[in-house]
RNA sequence: GGUCGCGUAGCUCAGCUGGAUAGAGCAUCUGCCUUCUAAGCAGACGGUCACAGGUUCGAAUCCUGUCGCGAUCACCA
């Protein structure tokens, strides 16, 4: 393929400097030339100031005639203030066009099968309860982001840890042996991990009540807490499957694996999966060994009650405790060992991504610096994929309390809206009834999951379930709808032939845009992958479309003046349909053959 | 209180490795469907980029401080 036309301004800008000037550049400073302006690439001259001296007007009409001159993809300039606005020939965008029009996946990097992989560690729910809006902005993340590091020519294996074990599942097991009367997912219609939670939410009420009559009877609320009968039996519980009590393995067992299936269909819906699955309850008591072969290397010193600990003072934080004084493991001693696991488990990561809260971020911080301590040459690449929460207008989602969007209802919710929206515009006649709700599920989880990750994953967001998500303008479905029209006409253009290339055309101002836009798209990928920010693609997939919308409303491709031009608008819309999947498919979206 | 993150149009967000007059969408207002899908296009209106200093030829972007919001600082996970 030709040099990358950025490339090749830089080297000439250099050139011509050193013929003009008889002075060394180190770096020359391009952006895209803004749309008031004539040009297609401009050149900063300001930052050439320090080693040329001189008016900045002037030299950039010198470098700006040198290079019109000299190279060939140059053919007029301007220069205001310090910018140096270069004409790009359509000769070069057809030859971009020429060279990318046949190319399978453009833009995504092939993977290099000796190169390091890369683990993503995304969802990770506790099977207390059902899955809730902020674990769908988790697991999009997640699932994007793997798909984009793929895409950037990273192997990657997705996985998550599932919190099976603890005080919270013991919860929901008491109080389903208590009140359930032995309901079950099928006895009484519904998902098991619905049915599991709102067994947490009654024991919470119970407990909740049980405080109440304490306090009542006189004891302080601190203590009531911690002596209601009900907490005592859920801790008991927990001793008993600690010591591996049969009844209470085998509940536990029984009532995560509805939990478990429960979790199967929202995954299905939602569109992620996964390589692998880690469970607490296998991995609780790993780390511990390390943390003693730490201790005796120095990494970790002992304090008087035993317990054991790593001093971070040097690094700005605090020290932190990897080991109770009674030897048991605390989350940080478990974290430790689970990684050095995954590595055993997969001897090609290079290093790891995890997809957890915000507020997790000083756990993290301690957690890459305890690793690096210990002398693990991955530890320098793991990655805290770090997100901000999503907020209802009332404030945190609270499961306990019943404030949460679920994540079952949310997908159909969405779905129906787009069922109502569709059958308004009403264009799908001849679809069957099958083929309807195949579509109205992509178009309503298209607005659900550009929605989410359109925004930087760093801020939070703020979700108004009153105010629906919006189905028009910087939309998932308005992507979609600009995919759909392409592959109208395309359906149209069957019998034309599009393999030949097409030569010597002067492009319109619509044409060149795009061709413009189709060409930055390996850069967007990499710069996403780098940024691990599928917000990053987003944007671009808006931008490229709304390129295409202003071409297509602007010039007839299928009544262009001739059959060339008829033919290139047609591989152009073709290949620009193809981006658009391309970049979908990295947020997890997928395109509909009509809308 | 210490640490980390965020603060851009009425609302939701881009832009942040410094570059031209700060961009989109929603909302409000104007036009455009007897021509390829109007979930669209073309345009108007809308900004002391939280505030104050500093660095620089040039700051929404980098540095310092202040204010506001959030998170975190557990032998919880």
């Amino acid at each position: 393929m030709q040099m990358d036309i950025q490339d090749l301004i830089i080297t000439k800008v250099k050139e011509g400097v050193k013929h003009l000037f008889d002075a060394e550049l180190e770096a020359v400073e391009l952006q895209p030339t803004r749309k008031d302006f004539e040009g297609d690439v401009t050149v900063v001259v300001f930052p050439m100031l320090r080693v040329l001296k001189g008016n900045p007007q002037v030299i950039g009409e010198q470098i700006g005639a040198f290079l019109e001159e000299n190279v060939e993809e140059v053919t007029r300039f301007n220069v205001v203030k310090g910018f140096l606005n270069l004409v790009i020939g359509d000769r070069y965008y057809l030859e971009f066009f020429k060279a990318i029009k046949d190319q399978e996946n453009y833009g995504y990097v092939t993977p290099d099968p000796d190169g390091k992989a890369v683990l993503v560690e995304y969802s990770s729910p506790n099977t207390n309860k059902p899955l809730h809006l902020g674990h769908i902005r988790n697991n999009l993340l997640g699932y994007s982001v793997s798909e984009i590091l793929k895409a950037s020519g990273k192997k990657v294996y997705k996985t998550q840890i599932i919190n099976d074990r603890g005080i919270h599942i013991c919860k929901s097991m008491l109080a389903w042996k208590k009140f359930g009367n032995g309901e079950t997912p099928e006895s009484v219609g519904l998902k098991g991990d619905k049915l599991v939670g709102n067994y947490y939410v009654a024991f919470d009420k119970a407990y909740k009540k049980e405080i109440e009559e304490l306090v009542a009877g006189g004891m302080p609320k601190k203590e009531a807490e911690k002596k209601a009968p009900l907490l005592l039996e859920a801790q008991e519980m927990l001793r008993k499957w600690e010591a591996g009590d049969e009844e209470v393995v085998n509940l536990w067992k029984t009532m995560n694996q509805w939990v478990y299936d429960g979790f199967d269909i929202t995954y299905k819906n939602l569109g992620v999966d996964f390589d692998s699955y880690y469970y607490e309850s296998n991995t609780y008591l790993l780390g511990k060994d390390v943390v003693e072969d730490g201790l005796a290397r120095g990494v970790f010193f002992k304090k008087g009650d035993g317990s054991v600990w790593i001093d971070l003072t040097d690094e700005g934080l605090d020290e932190k405790i990897v080991l109770r004084a009674d030897g048991t493991a605390v989350y940080m001693t478990q974290d430790i060992g689970t990684a050095i696991q995954r590595v055993k488990d997969h001897p090609d990561i290079g290093g790891m991504v995890y997809t957890v809260g915000n507020e997790q971020d000083y756990h993290f911080k301690v957690l890459f610096l305890i690793l690096q301590k210990l002398g693990y040459d991955w530890a320098k690449s793991l990655y805290h994929l770090s997100y901000g929460m999503v907020d209802l207008p009332s404030g945190k989602m609270k499961s306990r309390e019943g404030t949460v969007v679920d994540a079952d209802d949310l997908i159909v919710e969405m779905t129906e809206t787009a069922e109502e929206i569709s059958k308004e515009l009403g264009k799908l006649d001849g679809y069957s009834g099958k083929e309807k709700q195949r579509l109205y599920r992509i178009i309503g989880l298209g607005a659900l999951k550009y929605y989410i990750l359109k925004v930087d994953p760093r801020k939070r967001i703020l979700f108004n379930p009153a105010e629906s998500v919006d189905f028009a303008g910087n939309t998932g479905p308005f992507i979609q709808y600009t995919y759909a029209r392409i592959r109208s006409i395309l359906r149209k253009a069957e019998g034309l032939d599009l393999t030949k290339n097409i030569e010597g055309l002067p492009l319109h101002d619509k044409e060149k845009e795009l061709l413009k836009q189709l060409e930055a798209f390996p850069e967007v990928v990499r710069n996403a992958a780098e940024n691990y920010s599928p917000a990053v693609i987003a944007n671009y997939a808006y931008d490229l479309v709304k390129a295409f919308n202003s071409f297509y409303q602007n010039v007839s491709i299928l009544g262009a003046e001739d059959e060339e031009r008829k033919k290139f608008r047609v591989q152009l819309s073709q290949k620009v349909g193809e981006v658009i999947a391309s970049s979908l498919r990295l947020l997890g979206i997928d395109v509909p053959e009509r809308m």
